[in-house]
DNA sequence: TCGGATAATATGTCTGCACATATTTGACCT
DNA sequence: AGGTCAAATATGTGCAGACATATTATCCGA
């Protein structure tokens, strides 16, 4: 009989409510019961509850004890990753072009969107990432200049504003939007799209503790999906 | 001094990591080294990296120590919730319209992304969800009536059959896709765009262990966006 | 020099215990 | 009845100590 471990306790929980044994909005023995029924400490309990909890599976209140959620609201997570590893991930090889860079007043959008002040000076950068060749993924990016010092000297030629970003900006926080929207101008000419074809976008907004640090549009090519498994 | 906890050992890490006292790809100090150092228990370190490591901030292996993700591949989640809930949550009222509803043979590509038999009898359901009386999500079913007792007795006109699935069937498993596309005919119609118009569009499978369960494809009104925060 | 067995090490996890904290229950008083 | 406050209770978290396990480093012999 190898391993009780939390995982195991985890396991036979979930049995539990799937074999409707828990059902619903039930409420479930309280972990030192649980503890002595399953012969492991109530501290195993507690992470495997935890754990299932943090899955949207239970409902935990002190004092309240724990019940089934009543509708189960999965939670699914994605990484996001650095384009290129995305791209090597599927076994496919990495293309960067520089499309533009440009010092622009920040289009009130962004202004926005990153709470700047309006037409504030910002670095645009325009790239497209392709996996073996292929258009992949199209990059608008606007970086706060005040926020990431060294900015001036970045070789966007070579290394994505991303990644030098990540490599060189502590962020502390953001934001991440997922859309539909059709392809602009110049996405469906970088994409090799009509304009106006449905793309997936991702809409980040990065900050540090320097403060608004950057914004950027993904457009990805036509048919991308994201997927995650529940 | 109120608090040391897992919490303020997270945060103290995190502080190093954005600080840069702790770069990318470095190995930290190992988890005993840091309880000395913060007058905690190895424990409490243990949860606070681990809770990190999670978050994709952090690497760690046995015996290889820990360290700074070389790329911070940050992770972001995503609710996955029934829609009424996801339109009440918004401070809307919901509204739910069964649009058809009928027995037919499975499309292929259903019975592909499920895995059943190609033209095995699958119940098709439509449907429409509305915010505060405008359009808000398109959900197009397809149920595989094998493992799914009841189903035929289902009332799909004032329950959505999302509803009741969840209510009805332990799901052990499924996959997520997200993608952008152009909204089909039905979909147009009932959102009241043009066909063709960018929808996100979240593409469900999911299986119980008597088999698969449903494919479901929601297509959310143009200019729907999934949000979190990083 | 190349393997391969062996030791060293950092994380993973369990246990038993204690105390903290949020909620609920219920007793008590008016 | 109604409201207040104190107990009871389930979870949240901390601690020290121990052993398990994966992985790396080292040593040794062919």
């Amino acid at each position: 009989m190898p391993p009780p471990g939390w995982q195991s306790v985890r396991d036979e929980a979930l049995a539990r409510i799937r074999s409707g044994l828990w059902a619903p909005g039930a409420r479930i023995p309280d972990e030192a019961d649980l503890a002595r029924e399953l012969g492991v400490a109530r501290t195993t309990v507690n992470r495997a509850l935890r754990d299932l909890a943090a899955t949207g599976l239970l409902e935990r209140r002190r004092r309240g004890g724990t019940r089934v959620a009543p509708v189960p609201v999965r939670r699914a997570s994605f990484a996001i990753p650095v384009i290129r590893q995305d791209v090597e991930d599927r076994g496919m090889t990495h293309g960067y072009v520089l499309l533009s860079r440009a010092t622009v007043p920040a289009p009130a959008a962004v202004a926005r969107a990153d709470g700047l002040p309006s037409a504030a000076p910002v670095e645009h950068v325009v790239a497209l990432h392709s996996a073996d060749g292929v258009p992949f993924c199209h990059e608008e990016r606007w970086i706060n200049p005040a926020a990431v010092p060294g900015l001036a000297s970045a070789d966007f030629a070579t290394e994505s504003a991303n990644e030098w970003l990540v490599r060189t900006v502590p962020v502390t926080s953001g934001t991440l939007e997922i859309a539909a929207a059709p392809a602009s101008r110049a996405a469906a000419r970088a994409l090799g799209c009509p304009p106006g074809t449905p793309v997936l976008t991702l809409d980040r907004t990065t900050r540090s503790d320097r403060g608004p640090v950057t914004v950027a549009r993904l457009s990805y090519a036509p048919g991308h999906r994201l997927r995650t498994t529940l």
